[in-house]
DNA sequence: ATTATCTATAGATCTATAGATAATGC
DNA sequence: ATTATCTATAGATCTATAGATAATGC
């Protein structure tokens, strides 16, 4: 039961109740820069679609892009830790096990967000110097995918080996999903994960009669709370 | 031999000869664009590029967004005609040469113009209404990956069918061409294409052993000039 | 005469800051 | 006293238009 706190009151009621103000902009600004971009969208843009004005932005936030970094940042966290306890595992998880964990984990945090947040990622205006510390945790979780996908890689025995090319590709399907939930906003999409983790695995060339085995034990590890 | 053309001189001299003035402003509009975004890239950074005054830029297009449907347009055009090519080619090809084929040509279109075009695709503020006629074309273009990959699915007799959800993951690996030239701007990519054509195949369930003939064919095609 | 450029500018933004104001909390 | 809001605004953009100017071409 939040009681009225301190401060002015604003002009307009709540319209995202039950947050903190400062939630209210995150939220507000992730649904306007993934539809309409970054730049596109102005201060005073995100303020009216909080209910209040422009220049009060600026109690929670120094400038715009500290919004952008915040929202950034908590796309990236969850999955790096969930990397971290996929490593502490007993008894160790093979490369395979851990790589489709991963991507199923991953895949879910993209889809079910409450916006696209994944879309972020390839605004080209946002490779600035200023987000260079969001860049680098991205640049780590891309490296895990490819520590992974190459262990992979090298442990099936194949007459027709997939070349070492294919190791970038299951983080970029997984970031694939960034694009679909885009072009289908409205399309049912809780069992993509599960499939993309699969795709990873072929494109691996980890043979189809494995994948099944792969798959129950993803769904196994994710449906338990997690650490 | 260019002999100097009508109109008042420019201040600067030419920084890209050799091409029309329009192209000028295409090629430094695609630069900038695809490096800082669309809407951080002002009329007057576009014209200092090009070595003219901001003014300038209205004698050759109306507005900043016939600068960028002009680009867009670019992009999917020739793709569009290679899928029609694909279609007419006697004796008739399986879908799942075409698809290798159109995946090869695709990828290389994407990774080899000057600048890395697709990565306008993915901007949010550019879903616009005026550039409708664009997506619709690019949305004809996913229609055709995706009916040849539910044909090629459909070829696959395995015990461990795929899901007709992998039917959407062949363009999706395409376009991720455009991420991956993102990251690594400087790597080399010549093979890129190719690899990623057999991505497609091993996603869709097509057995290891029948993808080097794929392969084979598909250079054939596109060594020679098609047409 | 026609063309490709230029200069100048209107009018509409946009971000961020300064400082006032209206609540609560002590 | 502290806090969260408000009003007002400075200063810096940005897009697009009007109209002048300096070439070539007939």
């Amino acid at each position: 039961m939040a009681t009225t706190r301190a401060g002015r009151p604003r002009l307009t009621t709540r319209r995202r109740p039950g947050i903190s103000a400062r939630d209210e902009i995150l939220d507000a600004a992730a649904e306007l820069f993934t539809t309409r971009g970054y730049t596109s969208t102005s201060t005073r843009c995100i303020a009216e679609a909080v209910g209040v004005r422009q220049a009060s932005l600026y109690h929670y936030f120094k400038t715009k892009d500290d919004i952008l970094s915040a929202l950034l940042h908590q796309t990236v966290t969850p999955t790096l830790e969930f990397v971290e306890q996929l490593a502490a595992t007993e008894p160790p998880l093979t490369p395979a096990e851990k790589l489709h964990a991963l991507a199923s984990f991953d895949g879910a945090q993209l889809l079910n967000g409450r916006w696209n947040l994944g879309a972020l990622y390839l605004m080209p205006e946002l490779r600035e110097a200023r987000l260079a510390e969001f860049w680098a945790e991205r640049e780590r979780l891309r490296l895990h995918y490819l520590d992974l996908s190459r262990a992979t890689v090298a442990a099936q025995p194949t007459a027709y080996p997939v070349g070492e090319e294919a190791a970038d590709l299951p983080f970029r399907l997984v970031e694939s999903l960034v694009n679909i939930r885009a072009a289908h906003p409205d399309r049912q999409r809780s069992a993509l994960p599960g499939h993309i983790a699969d795709a990873c695995m072929r494109v691996l060339g980890v043979p189809a009669e494995g994948i099944p085995a792969l798959r129950a034990a993803t769904d196994r590890r994710l449906a338990v709370p997690v650490g």
